[in-house]
DNA sequence: ATGAAACCCGGTAACGTTTTCAGCAGCTGA
DNA sequence: TCAGCTGCTGAAAACGTTACCGGGTTTCAT
């Protein structure tokens, strides 16, 4: 097979439809039919053309697809960072979804900065993408109203924000995590319980906290102010976290953290302190990442399911691509606590 | 402005090159050169052409683009899996080179099966990228120059086998970051010294290998195959590997690990058998990822450049695309070791 | 036997760019 | 005066695909 002329010289030249259908004699249309499974074809004419194929390994040339199609068979993921393990969970199983549907995924990592998310979401809209998937966006509801306006089609993972009925999101449920965790804590026997939350203007801290409170609230137990610290979600705010909930005077006997990284922090500072976890102080988490199977004693946590969160980002963006459904969709996944050896009998009464 | 009618009847059109044109009174062809910042185009007529895109938000579609000129302005990148921060934090140096460049990033997982890899290769060749970042490819180096030969511009990052001389690799200094781990630990008085290595037919496993057994031999010490056991980069087999290790007669008083989460996963058994780090025994890990901070005591350990080996990658990456240079590429970035506590002085002789 | 419906397939107009080519105006130097 | 620049611009041909349209064949019930 002599190697056609090609515009930039390449050495390797891929083949076209055009030449499949040569080759298949047929026309490009009914190769294309071929590909794409659509419309009629006869038996015998699609496996000449599909033995053909893969003779020449072809593919089909996703920019021209995507030019003539209006699909490019390509996902944006906007998330703020990729490295904590909680973000690239879900882009893994966002990858899985898409891979699925033999479809790729374009990341858009934003650095939590606005205009980058801005910016980056701007170009992802206008032909590189079909939809987009915005984890923890950056954005506000307003924006994600207009970008919506625009007829970019879009579905938010994990809001940070309490959003516009009318994108459609995925979240997990924290504020039923949270009183799992709260409320086995107070099973065993811990009355004086703190919190480590995030930063305050977040759902999920909102969120979770509301299921502290009520948890506390059933057993009857006073809320103290003193044991609610707000910190970043990394480790070292856990640590300062920690450090500063033992400077008390009268220090919690149990800590839940709202995320692992915090829990983690949380432990530190407790062993520093030379206090053992969990005979002197139990600690939970939140999450379920990795990163709590890393620790001694393996950490106790509410697990989110966030590989699933991915999927189901998935799943809802290609409703909104395919029905074209412009009712709000709204899923919450369920959380669940993984009971490991950070968390022990409270102190005797 | 009305909205012209679209294909696919979306609410929110963006604009095309062709209007942007009509808008400011001139041929798309000018617009063109504007936006590309290629040939002549007249100081006035410039500014008049970027205000009206400006105006109008007007970004090209990137696919059009990628038809008519063959670059989409899209990088694959291949890599086993995203979670482990190993392959997140390359991500994530990759990502950010790209993002200077306005180019974007395609995700493509292969969950080390061979064949999806090979599969997915075919796909980005083909018209969805200009280029690829293979990060520890599953591909055999024959395989490898096969796809040089279609054509396909690419560099490999963190090869897992030695492989040919032509395609462009960026690794780290192994063998030069156990050397450094080993003669510390040396150093500090220990003289049984264990390894806990990655499966023996990686480079990574190799070279890493040869630095401890370089170390050791300078510095007079006979190596003892009963102390070096091959497991699998992961914290289960660094616990089992650890627990073998003191099931000896002669356990030793330091273990090297070959990656964090299998240091990890030794410290663990070595705590859940009484002892204590690093009193009893000294660890040392490989990679420096965020695993290393989140474990007590703080884990001593070989850093690896890991975001600055995929920001490395695109650079490589972007030489051969703009080049064509097709002399071999290969970088191998260093190693530093990263003291921290898991490492004290070895049993008094 | 026949009309309708289902099935099969090819021609071709988009899709939105980049790039080549040609052309025009104005200037320069002989 | 004119040939040859330089600077600028527009027309038009790709790029590889999909989807519509329409012209043939079958199949099938009546």
């Amino acid at each position: 097979m002599a190697t056609l002329p090609h515009k930039n010289g390449r050495p390797g030249h891929r083949a076209t439809i055009r030449e499949i259908a040569e080759f298949a004699g047929v026309s490009i249309a009914t190769v294309s039919r071929v590909v794409n499974g659509s419309g009629y074809v006869s038996e015998k004419t699609r496996t000449a053309v599909e033995s053909v194929i893969r003779e020449h390994r072809y593919t089909a040339n996703r920019s021209a697809r995507g030019l003539s199609a209006g699909r490019t068979g390509l996902v944006g993921v906007t998330l703020p960072r990729i490295h904590p393990s909680y973000f690239s969970v879900i882009v893994a199983g966002v990858a899985e979804a898409l891979y699925e549907l033999d479809m790729r995924i374009v990341l858009a990592p934003t650095l939590h900065e606005h205009d980058r998310e801005v910016g980056l979401l701007e170009r992802l809209m206008h032909g590189t993408t079909d939809g987009g998937l915005l984890v923890l966006p950056e954005e506000s509801g307003s924006e994600l109203r207009t970008l919506m306006s625009y007829g970019y089609r879009f579905v938010v993972v994990d809001p940070r924000m309490r959003i516009d009925e009318r994108v459609p999101t995925v979240s997990a449920a924290h504020s039923s995590g949270a009183d799992q965790a709260t409320r086995y804590l107070l099973e065993l026997g811990h009355r004086r319980i703190a919190a480590i939350t995030g930063p305050g203007d977040m759902m999920a801290t909102e969120e979770r906290l509301r299921g502290y409170h009520a948890a506390l609230a059933t057993a009857g137990v006073l809320p103290d102010p003193a044991i609610v610290i707000e910190s970043d979600w990394e480790v070292d705010g856990g640590r300062r976290a920690g450090a500063a909930l033992f400077e008390l005077p009268d220090p919690p006997t149990a800590i839940f953290a709202f995320n692992d990284p915090l829990a983690i922090g949380a432990m530190q500072s407790v062993v520093a302190r030379g206090l053992r976890v969990p005979e002197d102080v139990s600690v939970v988490g939140f999450d379920d990442t990795a990163e709590s199977e890393f620790v001694m004693p393996l950490l106790t946590t509410v697990r989110q399911p966030l590989a699933e969160m991915g999927r189901m980002g998935v799943s809802l963006l290609m409703r909104l691509l395919e029905n074209r459904s412009f009712e709000a969709l709204h899923v919450e996944l369920a959380t669940q606590l993984i009971v490991r050896a950070s968390t022990g009998p409270g102190p005797a009464r």
